[in-house]
DNA sequence: TGTATTCTGGATCAAGTGATCTGCAAGTAG
DNA sequence: CTACTTGCAGATCACTTGATCCAGAATACA
């Protein structure tokens, strides 16, 4: 990208990352410039020049948290799995991460832009943007599920996913509180008694006897 | 209380009550002096003779929303309600009141200090506490059932008690996501299966032949 | 070497932050 | 009336906010 001119010489890489630590612990709002800086240890210009402003860098902090930590949900968006065993993957695997030490807790995408002044929708938009792709995709996982004769027809699909969603949003809040991953675990376990208790009694008894 | 001296010319109720719909609305920190100052209609002096501080005044916001608004959650801490309606009840009831019109959406305590700066740690602290009480009071709930022979002694009251504390603390997120009353109602349908499945055999079989 | 290009440290910007102070107005109590 | 208490408007406090500018430094290409 940059062939001439003086080289950066602060890792951009590295920068992303302590500035995603930041807004992942903090949010958007009470994370300042003065703050990234010192963390990236780079100054005011270097900043600018790198990013071009806080609201790009958080942008580009949502996409590099969304091809990494992130990627805990996208199990339930893609065909191969069996729509409950991707459901309860998601679950698991975000409450696995989101508990796990070495970097903040909870997650990015509810907890970084909750709430906030009136400037900054833009950033609040684009969190809830990544939430709405979860529900939809939790949503499809749940059709599927009725077209394969496991969930039956008459089901509240729309009820459902949001019973699926709203629990993985709360489970932000959990980890903040302290919650640890086991009892989070345990707490998937009694959620997906759901899915089961909501089964075509056929496919029930078909499972029951393979 | 204030005797003598010029007596106060705005209405101090009415000035909490625009506070808790800032902060609710923005948050704790979003939620600027000026901002307070403005809607409430008064100058500097006369906030801090009145309120103390930002922090005091949203003490005494978090105090009164517990005694109106956050009252929806108080039907699980007694023991008048059997617990499946108890539970019930206070999943319904926020799901109306986060969601209907003349307010913010969602739920303060859970919203408007979920993140934030190393100051302000006592704030998140305090609505912390709340949230700790319902949880609390919750997985009482589900001791009490245990204690009727409603729900199975070897379940687990942890697990159970935070899917329904999960999913209470989503249905903020959902909220504000825009997913209406309607939707949130019937995923609550869905997650009461969970208690239903749950029982104790015999205490389901006495339900149905009262 | 010379020129173009890019990055860096540091000063600087206007605006906004929560909080305080001063001088005066408006009451009550004696 | 006077003395005392309290609330008011507005100026002001030191500090932080996100963002910009400038002079100099470090590289690539000619």
């Amino acid at each position: 990208m940059a062939r001439t001119g003086r080289p950066r010489e602060f890792d951009r890489d590295a920068a992303v990352q302590a500035a995603l630590w930041l807004f992942w612990e903090h949010g958007y709002e009470a994370t300042s410039l003065a703050q990234l800086r010192a963390r990236m240890g780079i100054s005011s210009a270097s900043f600018y020049a790198a990013f071009g402003s806080k609201e790009a860098l958080f942008e580009e902090v949502v996409r590099t948290y969304a091809g990494s930590f992130g990627r805990v949900t996208e199990a339930v968006g893609q065909d191969s799995l069996p729509p409950r065993a991707a459901v309860e993957y998601v679950l698991r695997a975000s409450a696995r991460m989101q508990t796990e030490p070495g970097h903040p807790s909870g997650c990015l995408m509810v907890l970084a832009a909750a709430v906030g002044g009136t400037d900054h929708a833009t950033v609040r938009a684009l969190l809830a943007d990544h939430r709405a792709v979860v529900r939809r995709n939790v949503r499809a996982g749940i059709e599927r599920a009725v077209d394969a004769g496991e969930l039956p027809a008459a089901i509240d699909a729309d009820g459902m996913s949001v019973m699926i969603t709203g629990f993985l949003w709360g489970l932000s809040v959990e980890s903040r509180d302290g919650t640890p991953m086991e009892t989070l675990d345990a707490a998937i376990t009694q959620l997906m008694q759901v899915w089961d208790a909501a089964r075509v009694p056929s496919a029930q008894a078909a499972e029951l006897v393979p």
